[in-house]
RNA sequence: GGGUGAUUGGCUCAGUGGUAGAGCGCUUCGUUCACAUCGAAGAGGUCACUGGUUCGAUACCAGUAUUACCCA
C-alpha cells in the first residue's frame, strides 16, 4: 500500500459493464481460487457442491443456491482458509437419456451391435431409431458435454470461486471407479447384496424403483364390492379397489379382534370366477374401519401385502407382465375351464381394461355387490413416472441402509445427531425418514446410461445364468463394463455360451454414484494425499427435497466405508418460489432462466438479490431485489471514487478527530456482527450488517467530513478524516467482497495491489487502536437529519442556509455535538448552534 | 392421518419480554462541485385469532384458523 492513493487509475466514469469479462476471466487464469495442497488439514475448508444435472435446463434456481454456498467458500477463504471448491456435473441417469432420446429421436435398444461413427440424424419425425447401447451412450456423453459448458459459463459469469482444475463428472471414468470400487467393497462386507423379491416397478420405463425415488399421487379410484364363497356356500364380502387382481388373490385378511370374521379364520374361501381356493387369515395390520373390514391379499397389490405374503409364507401368484399387462398364458392356478376361458381374454390387457372386464365378469355372475364407490385415495408413482407402480417379483441388488436392520438405523440416527444442520429444523427431515424406511436401498436399475454393476454371473451347462456364481473383477481392473469387458479367466468367446459367463446388465442407481461426491471430489483411493486433506469434507450444501436421497445415501456410504460421517456441517437452501409463490419447476412452465438477468442487472446485482434468501428459506423471484443489488453495486464504485479522490490513505496515526472515530467504532460492531453471521451460516444477516452501515456512511459520514477534508479545519483534522476513510473503504470492500466479488475487485484495484479476494477478512484489530464512542456519529446524524427534513418541509434545496439549530438534549448528545461542531455546521450550512440541556432530544430549525 | 416451518405496513421480509423496524412501491421536494444507474423527506401496521404465564406479550406457553413443505 502507499501513501499517496493512486487516483489517477480511478476511472473517470466508473461502470459495471464488463466487470464479469474483465475480472471472470482473471481470476481463472491467474487461478485466483486455486486450492492449496500445501496447507495443513486444519487450515482446509473443502465443500462438496451439488454436481448439477447437466440435462436439465439451467435454472435460475442454481443462481440462487450455489451463490449461498460462493458466499461462505468466500468467506473462508478470507479467513485463511484454503477452500477446497470443486464442482462436478451430474451426467449420469435418467434425465440425460430421456433428453438424448428426444433430442435424437433415438431408443435404446442392447440387444443391437455397436455402429461405428454412427451419425444420428436430425429429429425430424416421431418415429425413434433403435441402436445399440454403446451407441447410445456415445450421444449421452456428446450432449452432456454440450450442456456442460453452458453450465460453466454461467457460473463462471456469475462469480462462483470454484476451482476449476477439480471438476469432475458423475459418469467420468474415476466417477465410475470409485462407484464400482466402493459397491466391491460393500460387496466383500456383506453390505450389498442380491435378492429375488417383489420389486416396486415402473411399467413405462421397465426398471426398478427404490423407497426414495417414490411419490404419493392423489388419484381417482373406485370400491368393488366382491363377494367369496364360504365352505357352508354363504357368502363373504370384501372391498377392493383393484379387482383385476382377483386372478392374484392368494388369501383374505381381517383383524384378529374382528368378531364379524374370527369364525372364519383358519377356514378356506373360494373367489368367485377363478374358482380358487384361499386361506383367511388374521393379521393386525387389516383396518377394520376399511371397507368391508375383510380384505383380499394379492401377490401383489400394495407393500402390505408385501408383508402378508412375507409373514404368512404365501404362494406367489403373479399375474402382472413386466410391461404392465397381464401374462399372456393363463397361470396354472386357475384350473376351472370356464376362468380359462375368460383368461383368453383377459391376457396382455393393460391394468386399467383388465379392471373393466373382471367387473363386467363379476357382475354377470353376481358377485359384484351393490354400486361400484368411487374414491379418491393416494397412489405410489415413480417420482420422474405417469403410470402407477406394480410391484413385480425380479432379482435386484440392494446395499444395506438400516431399513431391515435397527442396529445399523441407531448408527445413522446418531450419524444425523452428530451432523450440524442449518438451519437445525433440517435434522427432522433426515430423522423422520431414516425411521420410516422399509427396506435396504435398492441400487439396481435396468437401465443404460449409468455406472454399471461391475458383475459377471456363470453360465450352466445349459446356458442359464447361476447368480449365486458371481465373478467380480479386481480393484485395479476398474471401471469395468461388464457388456464388454472379460471376467479373468474368460474369452470374450464364452460370453453367452453354456459353462462360460454373462455380464451384468444392469446399471447402478444414479445416486450409488451421487452418494460418493465426496470420495469423488476427493479422489479416493487414487490421490491418497489430497483424500487425508479433505475428507471428511467441511461442508455439504443442498435443497431439502433431496435429504432422503442424496444426503442420506451419502451418510450411508461414508459411514460404511469410512466409519465417519461425509461432511461435519450441512447447509439447506430453499426454493425459488415465483412471484405467485409457486415453486419454480420445468413442469409448470414458470422457470426463468438465468443468463439473461446476469447480463441485464449484473451478477454482484443478482448475487445480493440470492443472497437476500436467507438459509433454508423459500424465497420468491424478485427483479426489485436486484435492482436494489446493482444501485448498491453503483454506490460502491462511486463512494470508492469519491472517498480515494478526496485523498483517502493509510496514515492510520493521524486518525484524531472523535468523528472519526466513532464511524470506525460503529465499524467495529459491522465487523463483529457479520463475522458472527458468516460463522453461523447466516450470510443474509452479514450482508444487512455491512449494507446498512455502507449507506449511513455515504448518507452522513461522507457528508460530514466533505469541509474538513478540503482543508476547511486545518492540515491535521483533514488528515485525520483522509486516513479514516481510508481505513473504512479498505474495510468495507473486503466485507463486500464475498457478496458482491466484481465490484469490489474492480474499486480494490483502483487503490491496492493483488486480489481482495486473497485478502484477509476485516479484523476488530484493524480498528481498535482508534475507536470513539459510536453513538457519537449517531447523533450527529439524528440531527443532520431533522436539519435536513426541515428543508424538505420547506421545500429547500440541501444546500440552502440555516441561521440557527436550537437543540434540545442530554448532556451527553450536547458533548457529542460539540466535539463535531465544525463538520455539522458544514453540512448543514448552519450559522449558530444553541444546546440546552433536556431529557427528550429535539432541534428547532430556523431556515435563514 | 403424523411431522416441520410460516402468518408483522400495498409488496418482500427483519426483529426484541418494556413507545413497531428495513427495503421496495406510493406521495412531496431537491441536481454546478462522487452518484438522476441519484439524493432528501413524508404518509402507511389492533404484529392471523382465542386463551394462559407476566407488573407488562408482537415475542414465551396452549389451542384455533390459514398456508407451504416433508412423511404415510
Amino acid at each position: 500500500m502507499t501513501n499517496t492513493p493512486p487516483t489517477n487509475s480511478v476511472p473517470e466514469k466508473p461502470t459495471l459493464s464488463q466487470l464479469e469479462e474483465k475480472w471472470g476471466k482473471k481470476w481463472v487464469s491467474e487461478k485466483t481460487y486455486a486450492f492449496d495442497r500445501t496447507a495443513k488439514r486444519e487450515q482446509v475448508y473443502a465443500i462438496d457442491t451439488p454436481p448439477p444435472t447437466v440435462s436439465g435446463a439451467l435454472h435460475v434456481g442454481h443462481v440462487f443456491s450455489y451463490t449461498h454456498t460462493d458466499l461462505i467458500a468466500r468467506f473462508q477463504r478470507m479467513n485463511g482458509k484454503s477452500v477446497f471448491y470443486p464442482i462436478g456435473w451430474d451426467d449420469n441417469g435418467l434425465p440425460t437419456e430421456r433428453r438424448v432420446q428426444n433430442y435424437f429421436s433415438v431408443r435404446c435398444d442392447p440387444s443391437l451391435p455397436f455402429q461405428e461413427n454412427y451419425q444420428p440424424e436430425k429429429k425430424q419425425d416421431e418415429t425413434q431409431v433403435a441402436i445399440s447401447r454403446k451407441n447410445f451412450v456415445e450421444l449421452c456423453e456428446f450432449l452432456t458435454a454440450e450442456d456442460e459448458k453452458a453450465f460453466e459459463e454461467l457460473f463462471q459469469t456469475l462469480g462462483l470461486s470454484i476451482d476449476w482444475d477439480y471438476t469432475y463428472q458423475t459418469i467420468d471414468k474415476r466417477a465410475r471407479t470409485i462407484s464400482q470400487r466402493a459397491f466391491l467393497r460393500n460387496l466383500a462386507r456383506g453390505e450389498a447384496y442380491q435378492s429375488e423379491a417383489p420389486t416396486l416397478w415402473d411399467v413405462t420405463f421397465k426398471t426398478a424403483v427404490a423407497q426414495a425415488e417414490l411419490e404419493d399421487r392423489e388419484r381417482p379410484g373406485a370400491y368393488h364390492r366382491i363377494r367369496f364363497q364360504k365352505p357352508d356356500s354363504t357368502h363373504v364380502e370384501i372391498e377392493t379397489t383393484r379387482p383385476e387382481l382377483l386372478p392374484a388373490c392368494v388369501a383374505l385378511v381381517a383383524h384378529p379382534d374382528d368378531e364379524r370374521y374370527k369364525p372364519l379364520f383358519g377356514t378356506t374361501v373360494t373367489t368367485p370366477i377363478f374358482e380358487v381356493a384361499v386361506p383367511v387369515v388374521a393379521h393386525t395390520l387389516a383396518d377394520p374401519e376399511k371397507g368391508s373390514g375383510i380384505a383380499m391379499i394379492c401377490t401383489f397389490g400394495d407393500l402390505t401385502d408385501v408383508t402378508w405374503w412375507r409373514e404368512f409364507n404365501l404362494p406367489t401368484r403373479s399375474i402382472m407382465g413386466w410391461d404392465g399387462r397381464l401374462l399372456s398364458e393363463c397361470p396354472n392356478w386357475i384350473e376351472s375351464n370356464s376362468a380359462k376361458k375368460l383368461w383368453e381374454e383377459l391376457a396382455n390387457k393393460t391394468a386399467h381394461s383388465a379392471k373393466e372386464l373382471i367387473a363386467t365378469y363379476l357382475k354377470e355372475s353376481g358377485d359384484l355387490i351393490g354400486e361400484i364407490r368411487p374414491i379418491t385415495h393416494p397412489v405410489k408413482f415413480f417420482e420422474k413416472g405417469d403410470k402407477p407402480l406394480e410391484i413385480v417379483t425380479t432379482r435386484q441388488w440392494y446395499i444395506k441402509n438400516g431399513g431391515r436392520d435397527q442396529e445399523l438405523r441407531t448408527a445413522l440416527l446418531q450419524r444425523g445427531k452428530e451432523l450440524n444442520w442449518h438451519p437445525e429444523y433440517m435434522r427432522v427431515r433426515y430423522e423422520n425418514w431414516v425411521e420410516g424406511l422399509n427396506g435396504d436401498w435398492l441400487i439396481s436399475r435396468q437401465r443404460f446410461f449409468g455406472v454399471p454393476l461391475p458383475l459377471w454371473y456363470r453360465l450352466d451347462a445349459a446356458g442359464n445364468p447361476d447368480y449365486q456364481q458371481i465373478l467380480i473383477p479386481e480393484e485395479t481392473e476398474l471401471p469395468v463394463d461388464p457388456q464388454s469387458d472379460v471376467p479373468k479367466g474368460f474369452s470374450e468367446a464364452e460370453r453367452n455360451q453354456p459353462n462360460g459367463f454373462i455380464g451384468d446388465p444392469d446399471v447402478m442407481d444414479t445416486w450409488a454414484t451421487s452418494s460418493l461426491s465426496p470420495q469423488i471430489a476427493a479422489r479416493w483411493e487414487s490421490d491418497n494425499e489430497l483424500f487425508k486433506k479433505v475428507f471428511p469434507m467441511n461442508l455439504r450444501p443442498q435443497s431439502h427435497e433431496i435429504i432422503r436421497t442424496w444426503l442420506f445415501s451419502s451418510v450411508v456410504r461414508a459411514n460404511s466405508e469410512h466409519n465417519s460421517l461425509p461432511w461435519n456441517e450441512v447447509a439447506i437452501s430453499g426454493w425459488i418460489l415465483d412471484p405467485d409463490r409457486k415453486k419454480m419447476s420445468k413442469s409448470k412452465g414458470n422457470v426463468v432462466t438465468p443468463m439473461h438477468l446476469l447480463e441485464e442487472y449484473g451478477s454482484d446485482a443478482v448475487r445480493y438479490w440470492a443472497a437476500m434468501g436467507r438459509p433454508g428459506t423459500d424465497t420468491a423471484f424478485d427483479t426489485g431485489q436486484m435492482k436494489i443489488g446493482r444501485r448498491l453495486a453503483i454506490k460502491i464504485l462511486n463512494a470508492s471514487k469519491f472517498g480515494l479522490s478526496l485523498g483517502a490513505n493509510n496514515e492510520f496515526k493521524k486518525i484524531t478527530n472523535a468523528l472519526d472515530k466513532s464511524m470506525l467504532a460503529q465499524l467495529e460492531q459491522v465487523i463483529v456482527n457479520s463475522s458472527k453471521a458468516f460463522e453461523g451460516y447466516d450470510y443474509t444477516k452479514a450482508l444487512e450488517a455491512i449494507e446498512s452501515f455502507f449507506w449511513n456512511f455515504t448518507d452522513d459520514y461522507l457528508e460530514l467530513i466533505k469541509e474538513r477534508i478540503y482543508g476547511g479545519q486545518g492540515e491535521d483534522e483533514a488528515a485525520s478524516a483522509k486516513a479514516a476513510l481510508g481505513l473504512a473503504l479498505s474495510i468495507l470492500h473486503r466485507l463486500f467482497a464475498p457478496f458482491l466479488p466484481f465490484v469490489a475487485e474492480e474499486v480494490w484495484s483502483w487503490w491496492q495491489t493483488g486480489s481482495v479476494h486473497k485478502t484477509a477478512w476485516p479484523k476488530v484489530t484493524e480498528v481498535q487502536p482508534y475507536l470513539e464512542n459510536p453513538q457519537l456519529l449517531s447523533d450527529v446524524s439524528q440531527v443532520l437529519m431533522e436539519i435536513r427534513k426541515a428543508k424538505t418541509m420547506a421545500q429547500l434545496s440541501m444546500r440552502a442556509d440555516v441561521s440557527l439549530v436550537r437543540v434540545s438534549a442530554s448532556q451527553a448528545v450536547a458533548e457529542h455535538l460539540k466535539a463535531a461542531e465544525k463538520d455539522l455546521f458544514a453540512a448543514g450550512r448552519i450559522q449558530k448552534l444553541e444546546t440546552n440541556l433536556a431529557t427528550e432530544l429535539s432541534v428547532e430549525v430556523t431556515l435563514a
